[in-house]
DNA sequence: ATATTTAGTTCCTTTTGGGAACTTAAATAA
DNA sequence: TTATTTAAGTTCCCAAAAGGAACTAAATAT
């Protein structure tokens, strides 16, 4: 089976991954987020070639994370800015990023650091409650099932409900 | 330049993905959360083929991410355990899941919820400032260098700063 | 003793990615 | 105002990775 069959099935990190999952589109997001705006900023910072620079821009563009917005008085010139959508892809980068500092690099050595502008603390990526107002201990997350895979898995034998899923759900 | 040729710059996310950012690999790794653990497993789950498979696996088990414990009598039979150090990247499939749920289906269609044990809550995923005890909004996160970036930004000209990190890191 | 399961490996074909040159129009310099 | 450079791709060819399917060898199950 190839990767992108995962793309729509019914899991919400399958799909995510179809959209920002292939490579290079993770270090693309990144430098959008350090300030890179432009097809040769991308282009020069990562060193990946044009061909694949360019499919995975459209990608991200046709998806809705990035805005294709001209500049100048050309209707050749483009930025790609990052939407909502695109931006709300933070906790995704941050948690790469903090899980990196934390387990390759002694403390001394962390190449990049993700601080709160605030007090100076430095942050991790974490699972928060906002009905608790508080950080959730990842022994404290559940993971459950919506009513059309609740569906799924009354009408299809086992083997029927992996195929259509990927996954095996949890049985609470 | 390859892709790979990030895996090694002084950048902690490009390091992550270095390890985990192949096609295949943070779904092997979602299905170990949900208690995928033998080869067949991970192989009839996803439907990948078998020698990708392996050397997903083998990558994984040389970086730490799962421990490869034999079981029964045989020296051949293995069960793939997540690690602390791969436990540990929970809150990574977590962003990508949330952030799935919040923009790729509406609010009765998600498959898969992430929710509070104790509390039924649904979870989100965040930077959290432990110094603070308060969830952090993604404009007050700083992203600082350390002291072996700073030392490279005075050392090298811009080109060559950006040829050694793969991205341009913020002034301040 | 035979059949089946498990954890891979091997072989071949298809798809994707890397390197480099080419294109076309717009912006800038001379 | 002509010439040069820049920007944003596109095209081509070759190398590397992934998909499909069959094969292997030991461990279990019947």
């Amino acid at each position: 089976m190839k990767h992108s069959e995962h793309d729509d099935k019914p899991c919400p990190l399958a799909q995510t991954l179809g959209i920002v999952g292939e490579s290079w589109t993770l270090l693309i997001l990144r430098n959008a987020f350090l300030g890179a705006k432009r097809f040769d900023d991308f282009q020069q910072q990562l060193g990946l070639t044009r061909h694949v620079l360019a499919d995975r821009l459209k990608k991200l563009v046709e998806h809705g994370i990035f805005k294709k917005v001209p500049y100048g008085t050309s209707n050749r010139r483009f930025e790609y800015r990052l939407t909502p959508k695109g931006a709300a892809l933070s906790p995704v980068l941050m948690a790469l990023g903090t899980w990196g500092n934390e387990w390759l690099f002694e403390k001394e050595q962390q190449p990049v650091r993700y601080t709160h502008k605030t007090c100076g603390g430095e942050l991790q990526s974490a699972a928060y409650c906002s009905c608790c107002d508080t950080k959730v201990d990842s022994r404290e997350i559940n993971v459950a099932i919506g009513p059309a895979v609740e569906e799924l898995k009354r009408n299809l034998s086992p083997q029927q409900l992996i195929q259509a899923l990927g996954y095996v759900p949890h049985s609470s």
